[in-house]
DNA sequence: TTTGTATATTTCCAAATGGAACTTGTTTAT
DNA sequence: ATAAACAAGTTCCATTTGGAAATATACAAA
């Protein structure tokens, strides 16, 4: 279990912080929430200020732009939002003319999602914003060591696929003494 | 700029999935959310589950069990939860008697949060689940592998005061087309 | 002092959220 | 074939959320 204790530079760190990224059991999924958020708040703030969507609207156009002509099950799925809150993103963004929709003749259920010609320029405009965001994150980082960190994230989500998606209770005691109050 | 395309064991991810990690000029942040997602779901959904309290309730929890006496302004610091949702976490847990809450007396504005011993036996309780999930995730990578991830995710968090926490609107053309319609 | 600014927290309220039920279409089993 | 099970998407609605204003305290400057 490795464990680092830098030397200068925490110092502008609060103290509650620097004790969850040093002094934390859960170190990994603590420095991934915490450089997750220090991305997602600046640039999905962004986006909303700048085209006044939000961050489900956008993950909709970004996910397009990667791989267009999906359905919006694949968007959840890939996201982690839930199907309800994306059928109501994608109904803001046809509205808007930023996609289109159309029902796949196979199978009548599916709605493929395309972008519009002007869904496709917010896409291109946008993107670079998120690219040079992350550029600048990874600037810390060498070359060599960028490398070595995308192969480790990589094993990790490689094995993500056997992780449990849900935690079983103890079978024993329900032990739910502070359930239910108010 | 490192790119993965592994051979076998991405055939179980869907289609928009693989793009977003395999073909997504944002490598790193979407892994970051990626994995982030694939640990808070579960066990958040457990922490419900089994103790009736909600996410940001159990992070106020998880805070003061790693470092007791701090103000709800550290934890939402720390956590990114905005401060009025942990001023309601607060106030429940002290109404389920989790927490208790006194004014420092030094200043008055703070009101110094600490684990009741019902509060210190749920943080004793729960906190292997979250250790033993984490460790699960890092049996895809050997002792040295681990050391070298955590050592890399150290130097972003450390460059992380270092970046903007709001991204600037060109000066240029306001470019709001899409906004405001409904 | 007094006045102005900053900080910690809470309250207000309009909007977003997501679980569950519902609709429509497809597949599987008998 | 027909019924049951399943899947994609939407709607309903009670709850949660978080921005902004309000409150209370502290500190700084004139």
């Amino acid at each position: 279990m490795p464990e680092m204790s830098p030397g200068a530079p925490l110092s502008d760190l609060d103290e509650m912080t620097a004790a969850k990224l040093w002094n934390n059991p859960c170190w990994l999924t603590y420095r991934l929430n915490y450089l997750a958020l220090r991305y997602n708040v600046p640039l999905y703030e962004w986006v909303e200020r700048t085209y006044g969507l939000s961050r489900p609207e956008y993950v909709v156009i970004y996910s397009l732009g990667l791989k267009d002509g999906s359905v919006a099950r694949d968007i959840a799925i890939s996201s982690g939002f839930p199907q309800n809150t994306l059928s109501r993103a994608t109904q803001k963004l046809v509205g808007l003319g930023l996609i289109e929709r159309s029902s796949d003749d196979a199978d009548r259920r599916r709605n493929v999602l395309r972008l519009t010609k002007a869904g496709r320029t917010l896409f291109n405009e946008s993107l670079p914003r998120f690219v040079d965001y992350e550029h600048m994150m990874l600037e810390a980082l060498d070359e060599t060591e960028r490398e070595t960190l995308s192969g480790l994230m990589a094993k990790l989500v490689m094995a993500s696929t056997r992780w449990p998606a849900r935690i079983e209770t103890d079978g024993d005691q329900p032990k739910k003494q502070t359930r239910r109050v108010e």
